[in-house]
DNA sequence: CGGGCGGATTACAATTCGTAACAATTGCGA
DNA sequence: TCGCAATTGTTACGAATTGTAATCCGCCCG
């Protein structure tokens, strides 16, 4: 998979350098322009992936430039400008930026956003499964389904899959019974924790559990309960 | 075209109002939510296109609550925070955010905001995606027809396009059975839910599906459906 | 060492879902 | 207009999952 390409069109030379720096550091390719019109020319032999577009250009109205590459070019617009109002960044938004970014700008932000451009893009295709291993066990959350070490496989009923998120998802930390009700959406009190306990029981015995000596869900007597257990999510 | 709906989730009435009539002057409808075990019922509800989401929630982890609807939800997810920090904000967009707005907010660049957010995604699904493959069918919506691989034809009615196109339009998700009504704008209660399960049940046997052990979709006992399946429109 | 209490497990009841058979509706052509 | 066929909704019943209640087991404290 390539790295994404991001253009730079920014006239200050230590913007375009803090940018490019942060960027290439990040995995992206860069192009820098400092003017308009070699931006335009650059734009016709590659395609760049995101435009980060200041909008106090020297030779161009910048939101006019905005405008164009919206309509005509498929890549992410995110405009770095030092005007802050937000009357600007409404109509800069407006205009078919997909982000608005204020001077001064941490780059560390400006990676971060975008990331989140692409991920958009391409979302659904890069979509990672929500999978967990655990104890040589692999919790498949989209399929509701466990796979163990020797390759046999497991269904998991809903119930049960919410209570083994709830494991899965904070490890070797405490979580007590009214937590777990809370995350279940149950009502506390009366005889749901009945209910819970037996979620849990069920959940135990696919889990293989040993009932005498379990060795992945432990119950805290009068406390709640512990997942022992490496997790790696993925 | 319905408007798009966001769903708001903030622990300040008067936030939730703020937005709510900024948005729905926009055009827009929403939904809003005090607490996050609330917000997560309405999801099941119906799916929003929009997510405004308040860290600062009272009872649950919101950048956690974040992770999830990024995974498991289609819908674009703005973050509202108090919490101003570059850290703050780089950590929710890698988390899945697809943006980070600081409190205090004006609500119109709310609203351009989101509208951004919709254009883009609205982009891809503004082609007009007449076919998809899937499993080594072809379904052409336009045909009411579905190819198989050995290139036998088998015709799908109205309803039962339906319901594949939702399917078809997000595969390995969860859709809740509340969901499916809405998009197939059945009044939910008495008897419709039955009317859905045959024409799901009818699906089924037209794609060949055994019964008891369903490849493409599979029965989420007590919350819905799933798609499995890669999906390739065209 | 025994009683009380909290949790685990089992059996059973309630809910939810699948599908077959039938009824209602729609669309079409004679 | 009538009748036929295709589609869709409705009802009924069986199967699977989940909650509830009853019972059993084991921990903690005196």
């Amino acid at each position: 998979m390539k790295p994404p390409h991001v253009a730079i069109l920014d006239d200050e030379p230590e913007v375009r350098r803090m940018l490019s720096d942060a960027l290439e550091e990040a995995g992206f390719r860069t192009t820098s322009y400092g003017r308009a019109a070699e931006f335009e020319i650059g734009l016709k032999r590659s395609a760049p992936d995101v435009c980060l577009v200041d909008l106090g250009l020297p030779d161009r109205d910048g939101l006019a430039l905005v405008h164009r590459l919206a309509l005509e070019s498929g890549a992410a617009i995110i405009i770095i400008s030092g005007r802050a109002q937000v009357q600007d960044r409404v109509t800069g938004l407006e205009l078919g930026a997909d982000d608005y970014i204020i001077k001064p700008f941490d780059p560390a932000e400006v990676v971060a956003r975008i990331r989140a451009r692409l991920r958009k893009g391409r979302a659904e295709a890069e979509r990672v499964l929500q999978t967990a291993r655990f104890a040589g066990w692999v919790a498949q959350f989209d399929r509701y389904l466990l796979v163990a070490a020797d390759g046999s496989e497991v269904p998991f009923s809903h119930a049960e899959g919410e209570v083994l998120r709830i494991f899965l998802e904070s490890p070797k930390r405490l979580i007590t019974r009214a937590q777990m009700q809370e995350s279940l959406g149950g009502a506390a009190g009366d005889s749901f924790d009945r209910a819970m306990d037996v979620r849990i029981s069920r959940l135990r015995t696919k889990l293989g559990e040993d009932p005498k000596n379990p060795r992945l869900i432990k119950t805290i007597y009068g406390a709640g309960y512990i997942f022992l257990g490496e997790v790696v999510w993925s």
